[in-house]
DNA sequence: CACTTGACCTGTCCGC
DNA sequence: TGCGGACAGGTCAAGT
């Protein structure tokens, strides 16, 4: 769920909040949310300063004094947040996770040297969080294969239709969803981009003519540029690095729009399955052919 | 190599 | 009300 929209948001809050903060302790309660933590914590992280927040595609890395760096994927129900020391202070809104945190589903808890906290929080425990030498994180193999940020301002229109010369045989979601091809798209974003370029998810990338590559193109990197404006799109579990909603999603064109009006034509949106995900399309404008 | 499917997990919702 | 099953969706391993 946290798509490239939603991890940029959580970096530059966490970029804003931790930036100079000193790690003080770290506790994890399952294994797989951060492996190596029993060998390398106490070496590399207790003691460390926070230097910098990164984000490559759906992959966040604190960069510590160290030199080593904390890669961090939230996958589909992980967040990220920072609660300050007045942790137990009263009065909270009701829709904000102070005082709220630790729960069942944190998974690691940094505490920084001034008492305040940064909590990894993931209800179904596909995400994690890994420690490794700064310099060995573009060898890791994700970043290897990983393909270009859609955002880059010299990303180009025809880079982008370059990029699905590979995939030319599966559909077109399948290649947006295909983070080798294009970095950071997910279920929301690739069924909003394609309505917006009026293409059906199931149409073949072959078949697919150079100018629908170009609105689509279009289309996607408006989307993703508008939602990060909008704070991301909260479906079920997504919060900033505040733990607060985004609302990008009250803004969504098809994404859980079903029995909806298509805001073009006004024919029912409907659901269906691409990709072997769910999937969202007016039937009127986006037909395979 | 290209492409698809299943596994990893937990919580929620739907039908019986 | 309880219970089983489908579903949610990012990535990787294993399959064709």
């Amino acid at each position: 769920m946290p798509e490239l929209p939603e991890v940029e948001t959580v970096r530059r809050g966490l970029q804003r909040l931790i930036i100079g903060r000193t790690i003080r302790t770290v506790n994890h309660d399952w294994p797989k949310s951060f492996p190596n933590a029993d060998a390398d914590v106490r070496n590399f992280l207790i003691g460390a300063e926070i230097v910098e927040v990164r984000r490559r595609a759906k992959v966040l890395m604190i960069d510590l004094s160290t030199e080593h760096t904390l890669v961090i994927h939230l996958k589909m129900t992980g967040q990220l947040v920072y609660i300050g020391k007045e942790k137990f202070g009263a009065g909270h809104p009701s829709d904000s996770l102070v005082g709220r945190l630790p729960d069942k589903s944190t998974r690691v808890i940094f505490e920084f040297s001034d008492g305040s906290h940064l909590y990894f929080n993931d209800q179904r425990k596909f995400g994690w969080v890994r420690l490794m030498p700064t310099i060995e994180v573009p060898n890791i193999d994700f970043m290897q294969k990983v393909g270009p940020e859609p955002l880059e301002a010299d990303f180009t229109a025809s880079q982008f239709f370059d990029r699905f010369a590979r995939r030319k045989n599966s559909s077109i979601k399948a290649a947006l969803l295909d983070q080798t091809v294009v970095a950071g798209v997910g279920n929301i974003y690739a069924d909003e981009s394609l309505w917006g370029s009026k293409i059906h998810p199931l149409t073949k990338v072959s078949d697919i003519r150079k100018p629908s590559f170009v609105a689509l193109y279009t289309e996607l990197r408006a989307i993703l540029n508008e939602s990060i404006d909008l704070g991301g799109s909260t479906d079920r579990n997504y919060v900033n690095a505040e733990g607060k909603k985004g609302s990008y999603i009250e803004f969504a064109r098809v994404f859980r729009r079903e029995g909806q009006p298509c805001r073009r034509c006004g024919t029912e949106i409907i659901k269906t399955r691409a990709a072997g995900r769910g999937t969202h399309i007016c039937p009127r404008c986006q037909v395979l052919k």
